[in-house]
DNA sequence: CCCCATTCGTTGCCTCTGCAACCAATAGCA
DNA sequence: TGCTATTGGTTGCAGAGGCAACGAATGGGG
């Protein structure tokens, strides 16, 4: 077998090479850690959410994103507020500096996708973009029960 | 910004995802780390590498590779045999266990990505193949020297 | 109403791995 | 030949994250 040839080691490394190129934007201006981030935009379009939230399709595991929530809150970019509904969970927040870091650091992430993108044409784009949904959910039926690999 | 619709963070979702396909194997049935793995392919498929050859892109860190290695002589899989004409360097090979191993798992992993692709026609496979490449291209020049963030 | 199963979230433990410092060997150059 | 720069590879350290066990709260029978 050619590893070079084989579509998981590709994924792997483009994925990675991307993460990296993020990375220099939400790591080493912000501080930010890939979860932290995820928390960041997904409470930055969402404004209200529980942690459980935060993974819906078990990309990130719960612990995970458990000590994203609190380094954020620690930092004072993220409010917990209790359900008084359901007091096993919580209600998840930007705090004003949190929507800040948001504002700030989205259209910069965007950037960087958009530069990615720019090699392709529009319609390449299309097609790419159904050939990965094709692709995700396939995975999802060989990987197991929900798990995943994680990283950016 | 939709996460869901970022392309980094697709790319990552589906990378992650394959890799849990792929270690189902590797990992449980072999007990082989990701960087064990790829080490196993690339010797399987030269014959004989040094460390250094081993990440030609800088996809895995070189420590990394160090300890994979390491792992894998101490499991009589890999030998190591130094390079006369350079002492910096080793060459490395599968030992006659190593090889099985490689022949055993390289059929089940290329399996598993015949799977993967099992729903693209032929064409959309092309197609992906060289969007991936465009893409690989792409984010190289955007990611910092030659970083990556690694796994599977 | 009680008990068991389930769910949300946290934490201890352990492994992995990136980084940087380091050693050994080599190469380049005067 | 000597001196510095570079390269292959290893290792100490620290941060990150998966797993599993746990605690708290809820829900669903009987």
């Amino acid at each position: 077998m050619v590893l070079e040839e084989f579509l998981p080691y590709r994924l792997n490394v483009l994925a990675g090479l991307t993460s990296s190129a993020l990375a220099q934007i939400y790591a080493e201006r912000y501080g930010l850690s890939i979860p932290a981030w995820r928390v960041i935009v997904t409470l930055g379009q969402y404004e209200c959410r529980t942690a459980r939230d935060m993974a819906p399709d078990g990309v990130m595991h719960k612990s995970t994103v458990s000590r994203a929530v609190a380094a954020l809150e620690k930092r004072g970019l993220v409010k917990r507020r209790p359900n008084l509904d359901d007091r096993r969970e919580e209600w998840l927040a930007l705090t004003p500096q949190g929507r800040a870091i948001y504002e700030a650091v989205a259209p910069e992430a965007l950037a960087v996708g958009e530069r990615l993108l720019s090699v392709l044409t529009s319609q390449e784009q299309k097609t790419l973009s159904a050939l990965i949904d094709k692709l995700t959910q396939q995975a999802r039926l060989l990987a197991p029960q929900d798990a995943e690999g994680d990283e950016a």
